[in-house]
DNA sequence: ATAATAGCGATAATAATTCTCAAAAGAAGA
DNA sequence: TCTTCTTTTGAGAATTATTATCGCTATTAT
């Protein structure tokens, strides 16, 4: 029963302590805690999708008008986040780059090319494996990432 | 002795086989055999790079200066093999997405996230795990592709 | 509160990708 | 091989995605 790979979406932080490593993180580099950065820190945390920037944009001027948030502003972020491992991109198939948190547990992807529905899972005898292959071939490990493609069960 | 990740490229079809398949491809399709396409097809088999369209197409224009390839058909034309399943892209963290050849040997990739080096590598286990992954979800798997990402040798 | 600095939005610039169209090439049949 | 029909091509325009610039604003440390 252990070792069947699950199908879930799970937090690892709670928000509050993902804020707090970004504050962390921005005074190190001598960088600035806006509004802007907090917003969309907290729309990804509170986000299911995978987002692409533009996606993300809209949320953004949805949730707070106010702010007018330019798309710069989220390119900017979001390279910002990606380069302090706070979040992924992913690219499958034709479209384009989309966003997650890198600060949910880790896990893999199982993609309809149907539907597009994504589904996450975990495997641990892979994740297992993978540290192994890295160690073998004298690799550092840093991050991974997998995916399946395939038809699911609600397209068959 | 077995189960170790080993490092290869290694086809599984020559390139005869492969101009075959691709012909009753366009054929089934009302699709018209160019020397365009057969160039590009050629040029990808004998790449063991993972190709951007933008480098494809200097590759193109380098070895086959008569024929003016135009980019536009180089986008054309992976477009057309990826929607056929004969190659695949990959999109790796900042870099845009690359084509590589889906005919040779599936492997997995090892990204040095400080030279770019992309090293290939196959490990059964993970192989079959990820079969065994598909099913339990009722998943019919076509594809899948992996990725870690980490310093290499060279680099540390 | 002030001064120094980084970040912001708007938008211009650039890069990547797709579209348009007239000319050229491939396929099929006579 | 010649003709006809249809698809493909290259060139460049158009669109889309991403990045850079800049004057003004917001944040931080003092």
């Amino acid at each position: 029963m252990s070792n069947v790979a699950t199908n879930f979406t799970q937090r690892t932080i709670n928000y509050d302590q993902l804020l707090g490593d970004f504050k962390v993180l921005l005074k190190k580099n001598n960088l600035k805690f806006t509004i802007q950065r907090e917003v969309i820190l907290e729309t990804l945390y509170n986000s299911d999708e995978h987002l692409a920037p533009e996606s993300l944009h809209h949320l953004l001027q949805d949730k707070f008008p106010e702010l007018k948030i330019g798309i710069a502003t989220v390119y900017r972020t979001l390279s910002l986040l990606e380069d302090s491992d706070m979040v992924t991109s992913l690219s499958f198939g034709a479209q384009g780059k989309k966003y997650e948190l890198g600060a949910k547990n880790h896990h893999d992807h199982l993609i309809c090319t149907s539907c597009g529905t994504i589904t996450e899972f975990v495997d641990e005898e892979i994740e297992e494996r993978q540290h192994n292959i890295a160690d073998e071939l004298g690799f550092t490990m840093q991050d991974h990432s997998m995916q399946i493609y395939g038809i699911c069960k609600n397209c068959k």
